[in-house]
RNA sequence: GCCGGGGUGGCGGAAUGGUAGACGCAGCGGACUCAAAAUCCGCCGUGGGCGACUACGUGGGGGUUCGAGUCCCCCCCCCGGCACCA
């Protein structure tokens, strides 16, 4: 049975690929129940957007994710692994105008294609629990999270400058401006526009983000340094500045309060309130307001390139130095961001390189008020660049001659008591843009209405539904806004006229909490169930791409910190442990359909099967590397199955005895060539179970399975003692084997003669008395060079081996006539022999 | 510029401070075959030698050590993130 007709080659995965996968589904072999009490393991694989079909990064991402969850129900835990589709987004859109086809039926469309793809795979999910964020019984849910939000007034609206990309015709999130000011779907550079936008409130968990960092060991160090930089925490101080003729109090943030003494002059961000003063005052406004329309109109790019050309204009305004007294000008200048600290700063030349570039272009003075703790002393006149690092204070009356590290605390402490200052800590962290002028996102459930303002759409009346047939526009307006029966909604408060939110929400925020609707995916009366959720929450094991480090990563982490916060949830973090695979590459370059070097993994298992690419995946880099994709590759993983295959085959009347008389154990063999297979067979146990397990290193893994075939394939097997060994191996590289390529290892156990299915049967333990070898090869080396290997028995003390190492006659007659300074051992591994003369 | 991660055969990759190159791919030689494919056996870091052997070898240069791919210092190169964040 399922070998293939002359003239094919190999086994028959397409049918046995089939059976088992039929026989999981219809048994529903990988479903979970919470069972309290019970150890449980929660494995997640980012869910995939549904854009057609699978690539090669979704299936190295589910053949990791797979791998992991069939070993671990074989170590006996009960293991959620579900899937889903984060199925909202622009893609839909885009198809929707292209081939004239609703986004939503596209977009299902591919849900179940891709599904489809999934069960070929081989996939172990359970199935009951798939959700998709485009279906009102989730966004229903996406919805009221968004109420909560409102209601603790974490989400909340406000005109500021924001992120536009003219291609996808929307506004974006900070963390989706990427590459120096670029969309980061479709590469576009980014613009600034001026909109009234709705932003949650993330900064308000900015501090806890990041000091949480520090309680996720199973996170790799470079995500969680992404983070820690993305959040950006700078102390300092913040103190204010008086304009002389106005009396207006202009607010700074500085973190070097040590040079305060320095200021020479004042600059504001082109967006600065005060700035429209100055225009209205200034005898030279107009000069000023064009300067400021000029920089306003700059592509982010321009605006933030570092050594970009820095600009600024004198506002015929100065302020006074509440500290010195002294005073100075006040500029405005395009490299102040509005958005961050106060969007104004005060300007130390001598101390930071931008301020020094600015003060010499426009001939402002420069005053040293720190020197070098050796060397000359700095002059304002002649200094070529700025001093920025620690040194010894001057010119700052009483705090001359203190080293940068004490003064600053010493300063703030000062200026706080005397009322100049207060303590400060700002985030680059920005509040997450969600609004988004786009149909095919979860809408923002909120009413406008002439009376009663911004009014939230009452908990009961969610979903607020999508409509159908909206005409998807590309005139940079919500589609929805142009839907006026859908538009207009009684005002939920007072029952008159009221307009609906035309911007749904950035796909993001659906993605923040999926893993919470997994634990109780049809829960139609809650978000998610509190128990169910405190059952399989956290996510044990989560697995994905690393491009997600400042972005869903973040996301998610706020959403759950947001929950518990609500008391949904005990979990304050989402992930334990978080793997970050690399990408699938192909001649030197990412795949990509751009690039032309794309392989289809549909193409891949009809041709191999889902068993050969799955081994191939995993064998074939570490995971965290990237993968470079070979077809020989692909071949070769191919070729080791057929050989597992025939090795049963020619072995059946042996290996159909299964379970007869049990292995014998080590103590019961005494032939040596005996003795090493069951080793082998025992050692491959301990280091696969070690490899998948403590160092996720699953290419190592599937090279000791490797090497166990090869050596069952080259044993001869003849007594009765030997073929039970022959089982015993084979069931221990069937068994092992089982959670990278799962339908022939099921195959091939069940025509041994095994009733019980593999998946669920326990992993196998490597018997300890089976593990120690009875000789070794030990190395002699002379002067640390290697100059003999030889076989020893195991366990010799180290006189003996000395001894015996010295003996060696390639020993002998190197070190004749020469003095033996020492002799270096390592019991079982090695001799050193230290000579001289 | 700052912060990470890396540089090991022709290639992907292995190596608790103790035999560098496991395993696989490619390549070479052989068996089977009329022939090919598939399969099986053997070889496979570089230089020298018919050979037993021998010297060299983990980006470069120093150092620690009986012994360094692995630890320390300096440098070069590649990849990734951030970047006018006050």
């Amino acid at each position: 049975m399922f070998i293939k007709e002359e003239g094919s080659m190999g086994y028959d995965f397409q049918s046995i690929e089939k059976k088992w996968q039929h026989t999981w589904e219809s048994e529903g072999t990988f479903n979970a129940d919470a069972e309290p009490g019970r150890e449980k393991f929660y494995c997640l694989e980012m869910f995939p957007y549904p854009s057609g079909a699978l690539h090669m990064g979704h299936l190295r991402n589910y053949s990791i994710g797979d791998m992991l969850t069939r070993f671990l129900w074989k170590k006996g835990l009960n293991v959620l692994h579900p899937i889903g589709f984060d199925a909202f987004g622009m893609p839909a859109e885009n198809a929707a105008m292209k081939y004239n086809t609703p986004a939503a039926e596209w977009t299902w469309r591919n849900i179940e294609h891709m599904t489809e793809q999934l069960k070929h795979m081989g996939c172990s999910y359970d199935w009951r629990r798939r959700v998709e964020t485009c279906n009102p019984d989730y966004y229903r849910w996406t919805q009221w999270i968004f109420l909560q939000f409102f209601k603790k007034g974490l989400a909340y609206r406000k005109n500021a400058p924001v992120n536009w990309c003219s291609s996808c015709s929307t506004v974006l999130a900070n963390e989706q401006v990427i590459n120096d000011g670029h969309c980061w779907r479709c590469g576009t550079p980014v613009v600034k526009r001026n909109l009234e936008q709705w932003f949650l409130r993330i900064t308000d968990y900015a501090q806890e983000l990041l000091d949480d960092l520090d309680n996720l060991p199973g996170w790799p160090e470079r995500v969680k340094i992404m983070q820690r930089n993305w959040i950006g925490r700078s102390e300092g101080a913040r103190l204010s500045f008086t304009e002389k003729t106005t009396g207006e109090k202009i607010e700074t943030f500085t973190t070097r309060f040590d040079t305060i003494f320095g200021v020479t002059f004042l600059a504001l961000a082109p967006e600065h309130p005060f700035v429209q003063k100055i225009i209205s005052l200034s005898p030279e406004g107009d000069r000023i307001s064009a300067f400021v329309q000029k920089c306003v109109s700059q592509s982010s790019i321009e605006r933030t390139a570092v050594g970009g050309e820095k600009e600024g204009i004198f506002t015929g305004f100065s302020a006074v130095n509440p500290v010195t007294g002294e005073e100075f000008p006040i500029l405005i200048a395009n490299y102040i961001l509005m958005d961050y600290g106060t969007g104004a700063i005060m300007g130390v030349p001598a101390h930071d390189q931008r301020d020094f570039e600015f003060a010499r272009k426009y001939g402002i003075p420069v005053k040293p008020v720190i020197n070098p703790a050796e060397g000359e002393p700095l002059d304002g006149n002649s200094m070529e660049k700025a001093f920025e690092a620690d040194g010894i204070t001057c010119n700052s009356g009483q705090f001359d001659g203190h080293p940068t590290s004490r003064a600053i605390p010493e300063m703030i402490e000062w200026g706080v008591q005397k009322g100049f200052c207060a303590r400060e800590v700002n985030f680059r962290l920005r509040d997450w843009l969600i609004s988004r002028q786009r149909y095919w996102g979860a809408p923002i459930p909120v009413v406008y209405c002439d009376h009663c303002g911004v009014v939230p759409v009452p908990e009961e009346e969610l979903p607020v539904l999508l409509p159908d047939n909206v005409k998807i526009t590309e005139v940079g307006k919500s589609p929805l806004a142009e839907d006026g029966e859908w538009l207009s909604v009684p005002c939920p408060k007072c029952g008159r006229p009221g307009r609906r939110e035309a911007d749904t929400m950035d796909t993001f925020i659906c993605s923040s909490w999926y893993f919470f609707r997994y634990c109780s995916p049809r829960n139609g009366g809650e978000v998610f169930s509190k128990e169910e959720a405190a059952y399989w929450m956290p996510v044990d094991q989560y697995i994905g791409g690393i491009e997600h480090a400042c972005l869903h990563l973040i996301y998610a982490r706020f959403f759950t910190k947001f929950f518990a916060d609500l008391g949904l949830s005990t979990a304050r973090e989402p992930f334990t442990n978080l793997l970050t695979q690399g990408m699938v590459i192909k001649d030197g370059a990412k795949m990509s359909k751009s690039l032309g070097n794309v392989v289809d993994p549909d193409e891949i298992i009809s041709r191999y099967g889902a068993d050969t690419a799955r081994l191939f995946i995993l064998f074939a880099a570490p995971p965290a590397n990237d993968l470079d994709w070979s077809e020989r590759g692909v071949e070769g993983a191919h070729r080791f199955l057929n050989r597992v295959w025939r090795l049963v085959e020619e072995n059946m009347q042996v290996l159909g005895k299964a379970g007869q008389n049990g292995p014998q154990s080590m103590k019961d063999l005494k032939e040596p060539r005996l003795r090493d297979l069951k080793r082998k067979i025992h050692t491959t146990i301990r280091d696969v179970t070690r490899d998948i397990d403590r160092e996720k290193q699953f290419n190592t893994a599937v090279a000791r399975l490797m090497e166990l075939l090869n050596a069952l394939a080259s044993f001869k097997a003849e007594s009765d003692e030997e073929q039970q060994l022959i089982r015993e191996g084979v069931e221990v590289l069937l068994s092992c084997l089982n959670p990278f390529c799962p339908h022939i290892t099921e195959e091939l156990w069940e025509m041994t003669g095994h009733g019980e299915p593999l998946a669920k049967l326990p992993w196998p333990m490597a018997e300890e008395d089976a593990l120690e070898a009875d000789t070794v090869t030990v190395v002699v080396q002379i002067n640390g060079k290697v100059r003999e290997k030889a076989e020893f028995p195991a366990g010799l003390g180290e006189e003996a081996l000395k001894k015996m190492a010295l003996e060696l006659p390639g020993v002998g007659k190197r070190i004749e006539g020469l003095e033996i300074v020492r002799i270096i051992t390592v019991p079982d591994r090695l001799v050193n022999v230290v000579v001289k003369g």
